[in-house]
DNA sequence: CGACAAATTGATCGCGTTCAACTTAAGTGG
DNA sequence: CCACTTAAGTTGAACGCGATCAATTTGTCG
């Protein structure tokens, strides 16, 4: 599993992209000429792995196009899903600033295009530019918050509620139909394929959804979420 | 309840102590008293509450003496505790940067004596010193971590082996004996007091602790947590 | 001494995991 | 184009953990 070296893009189009992503927002355009300019492209055909858990390295990775899974494995071998990645977002945002290895793994779900910075590039510049670490700070607070909710949800909630907001949170981002298989929800949901598939069956009951093999269509999203406007962050 | 202002300590003495805290770690000194400058003392009794969920203002907070407990509210009344923090601590990093309302509530368990900075003042003075930046962003790196890893056993391991790390975390920070009721540490645990008292009994069983009203001594530490090295972040 | 909060234990019950069997769709190669 | 393989969907049944409710005991504090 090697990535390939891609054709690099024209600075000048790097740059843009830099400046229309939330974690390099409202940077100046020179700035954002530089940040292109220590940039480099990767590619990673579907289902390849981009990084796994306890890899030395830590490069800073963000997404051109396509869709990347970001996972964290417990030692058992249980597999949570917690970021999918997709045009503008950072796969890690911890360790080129700490170097910590951290047991992530990430996957690539479609082909994809990423940029990357070196760790002796990315930390200098971003210590020259403060709002970044603004929005860097804005980012991992927005982590943090979806964390606490999944684990409040966990305690208190039934898997048919924690689906609903999955489902919900899915639909947001990539509009329906939610194109993810029962074992990719289970990942997300915190349950077993089993009970996805039990769950899905309830909400189909219910007519807030249809559902065909590895497709979801999203009917009336308002029903699926209750009043909160607490949304994850997936 | 209010706060009362406190005799403000000798600046120096603030430096020293803002310096010597993991978030201001390796601060030069002359900025160590620019924040000594800008920060004042508050003071809250045993049981008072310092902020509550959705309140207004976000001024950063750092615990002088004393225990302070950080938790969030579910809607439906859940409080799950998520930092238990003593001397050096901040009680929120986020929202001093991102000025959000976001629904914690922290609670003085102890006589307590914070250090406040307003954020008019801690933000372009953190902006100022991009080594607080790495040292905030380390910090909630843990948090996310530590957050996942909380997901992780909820949906993979029993009250038991949870309740476990979290008096082997308690442990750690605190030392043996652990002083928390079993309300406490269900908060902490994510379960009820009823489930914590029973895998109480098993630990006690199994002679890893002794246990009497509020006080929990941890026998043998290293029984308590399997080979795994990952800490919870209380 | 009385009131209150926490600790303790028992009994019940429901959700969700687990295991198993079977169906259905998709992809592959002859 | 069909036979074969594989992966996902589907459903059923059983079991076990942990929540819940209730009752009792034990400290602690005013």
């Amino acid at each position: 599993m090697m990535s390939k070296p891609a054709r690099d893009l024209a600075l000048s189009e790097k740059a843009a992209f830099f400046e229309s992503t939330r974690v390099f927002e409202r940077l100046d355009p020179e700035a954002a000429l530089e940040i292109a300019r220590l940039s480099f492209s990767l590619t990673y055909t579907k289902g390849e792995t981009i990084f796994s858990p306890l890899e030395t390295g830590c490069q800073f990775y963000l997404v051109k196009t396509g869709l990347v899974k970001v996972s964290i494995y417990s030692t058992s071998g249980f597999k949570l899903t917690y970021l999918l990645a997709e045009h503008g977002e950072p796969l890690n945002l911890v360790s080129p600033f700490t170097c910590n290895l951290r047991s992530t793994a990430a996957e690539a779900l479609t082909d994809v295009h990423l940029l990357g910075v070196r760790q002796k590039d990315f930390l200098p510049f971003v210590l020259k530019h403060p709002q970044l670490i603004i929005n860097a700070i804005s980012i991992l607070g927005k982590a943090v918050d979806s964390a606490n909710l999944r684990i409040i949800d966990l305690i208190e909630k039934r898997v048919e509620a924690r689906l609903a907001r999955v489902l919900y949170t899915l639909y947001s981002k990539f509009g329906s139909p939610v194109t993810f298989t029962s074992f990719e929800l289970a990942a997300l949901t915190g349950t077993t394929p089993e009970s996805i598939l039990r769950a899905l069956g309830c909400l189909r009951e219910k007519g807030l959804i249809r559902s065909d093999r590895g497709q979801t269509h999203i009917l009336d999203p308002a029903a699926l979420i209750p009043q909160e406007k607490e949304m994850l962050w997936l």
